[in-house]
DNA sequence: CTGAAAGCGCTAACAT
DNA sequence: ATGTTAGCGCTTTCAG
């Protein structure tokens, strides 16, 4: 492995003047420079991480911590890290943490005080007031994607208003039997996103003045079968939570159109997955979509355009990429706003804390004609 | 931050020790031991990973390189190694190898030779020959899932083979007119495998003496929207892409059943995603599956049950493990087999190389009812 | 079985 | 602008 030793031999000055050269920090004159870059080139010299690391303190790595990556939102959210971390020229150390408490105490008392990261990304993760601590004693730049948190910056979707945005577009549509799928109590987990929803959806409703009906409220597990199983039943069958060429209804009981009674005329998924197993249920009691029933999700999942899915759109891959903005600006302050401009929620500096304050994550109705008038 | 110092002063033996007592390497009384190791806990002492590995040129880290992280089989693969390498104490870090030359350049380059990392992973990346030199020089453990690949431990699956059993399911169900829907040429990248298993599908197809129809062959681009288009299209009607109310064909052309014409009675699909496209397609004309039409995908992702798609497993996950466990094997030799005993298909030792030849990886036919004996 | 001490390869004062 | 040098925190001979 060639060192630098190696380098400044070649270019004929000492070892400080090629980690000046290199790395940018202190001045080195032009030519110098050159002849340095040169023969590291022809070296092929690359710094050694470690030695590096050890006499520097930074490490040009950031470890993200994640419950799952095999699922789409969360492998979404971290490409979106990764390729803004690459960027700005770190490497990325993965944590899956599960709630296993032996591989969380893992994670956390071992894994992460290794000092071989300059900063955390915590994504969707509930940490307990021990594992907050030991981030916090780590003395580095911490960052959380969904919370809330104490002592982080913290990037935050406002839940509460994706539910009422949804609840106004159905409302505006004339729906007012209109069906929520939510998350099963052990689903609810996470800072309640699911709940948070559903406060925000029944929240509207009320200001609408349609009350909110026990019985059009359908808990599921965040997936497509579960968002069938569930939309079967709202919709006055039984589901099997595959999909069947059964049950081609002929006729609907109930009078549709209605405002107190019946059956719902429009289905709130809490998530898009969730939303294609509801419309599919649709289909296989042979209602049409939006005809006789609207179908909205949430979340922006890639199948959703597939599936002419009318979401709301939180954007997951975009909110990666402002967490890991969010945690380069931490690393250096100076760091000019990202081409996407990331930094642009950030409004206010907390005093000392080295913690941003920034404006919730934007989202957006995504109209693709799941959703349509209610029926007459 | 409390330092190996610290820990021996409070042991009241030396570093070295210390060192010793905590790795396991070189000897220590038990008493001694335990001594060492309670002052560490107490005082809540974690080796420096870069000091560590500075001095010992180990760093506990393996780099996965991987094209894509957001995509199912991915992300799939990806969770199934960072589980075996967090269960074998390493930490993983992630490179995204797009074939952006630059970004390549800069992973190879760069990234990797910094000496962060024990060993590499590959994963369904066609490595240049200039990539692989590199990697080779840096004279570390490497492993590849997908290939072929020269001079490293390479996991491969037989999609050649995967082909065949795919043709010879539908054939024993008496299926004669079978299409397939593959990979258009920009998609066939990564070792060809959309190539490998409409050969082998071919291949089988002779060796019954069915002739492959070229009109029964359709390209799309691994996604649900393309199989669907695709499937539209072998099926007799015009695609849209997107799922729709339309086309409810009251009746096939050509005459179904027969040996040399007409339309399929079965579509083989290279991946699952693709596959389900074809199945709602085939719902789209209003044919029922499998009584008109059997649906064959290859992957085993995870909304196939839903689907109730017959597929070919090849088991993503359980990949990812074999290959993390080859590596664990690799950077040390004398580890135990494995759990799930990844390293059984290991059949032998190349000379020298420190590399590997395992046997192929397994796959297997999963049943869930889209397949069907073929129409009377 | 344990300790002393020489690095590992680089960075950052401190000098010049 | 550049060189000298003292560490960074650990591992690993080499002695004992």
């Amino acid at each position: 492995m060639v060192s630098i030793d190696d380098v400044a031999r070649a270019a004929g000055v000492s070892t400080a003047t090629v980690s000046r050269a290199l790395s940018g920090r202190g001045h080195v004159s032009p030519v110098t420079r050159a002849r340095v870059r040169a023969a590291a080139e022809v070296l092929g010299y690359v710094v050694s991480a470690s030695a590096s690391s050890l006499a520097s303190g930074r490490a040009r790595n950031i470890g993200v911590l994640l419950p799952y990556v095999d699922r789409w939102f969360f492998s979404t959210v971290l490409s979106g890290i990764a390729a803004e971390l690459m960027r700005g020229g770190y490497d990325i150390t993965l944590y899956s943490v599960t709630d296993d408490p032996d591989e969380r105490r893992r994670v956390f008392e071992t894994f992460v005080r290794r000092q071989r990261v300059d900063g955390v990304i915590c994504v969707s993760i509930a940490l307990e007031e021990e594992e907050t601590r030991r981030l916090a004693e780590l003395g580095l730049p911490l960052v959380a994607l969904g919370g809330p948190h104490s002592g982080m910056t913290t990037l935050m979707v406002d839940d509460v208003a994706i539910g009422r945005l949804a609840a106004e577009h159905l409302l505006s549509l004339g729906h007012r039997r209109i069906a929520h799928i939510g998350a099963r109590p052990e689903f609810d987990l996470d800072f309640h996103v699911p709940a948070q929803r559903r406060r925000g959806f029944e929240q509207a409703l009320q200001d609408a003045g349609v009350p909110a009906r026990a019985d059009l409220f359908e808990p599921a597990d965040f997936t497509v079968a579960g968002g069938h199983r569930a939309a079967t039943r709202l919709l006055g069958a039984v589901g099997t939570g595959r999909l069947s060429e059964a049950g081609r209804l002929s006729g609907r009981s109930g009078t549709r159109g209605d405002a107190g009674s019946g059956a719902p005329t429009a289905i709130l998924a809490a998530s898009d997955e969730m939303a294609i197993g509801a419309l599919l249920a649709a289909r296989d009691l042979g209602l049409r979509v939006p005809e006789d029933v609207s179908i909205l999700g949430v979340d922006g999942h890639e199948l959703g355009e597939f599936f002419g899915l009318t979401t709301i759109d939180q954007g997951p891959r975009q909110q990666g990429e402002r967490a890991a903005s969010a945690m380069l600006g931490l690393l250096d302050p100076r760091r000019p706003a990202a081409g996407g401009d990331a930094r642009a929620d950030v409004t206010r500096r907390r005093r000392g804390t080295g913690t941003l304050a920034p404006a919730p994550l934007p989202f957006r109705l995504v109209e693709r004609g799941s959703t349509g008038p209610a029926p007459r």
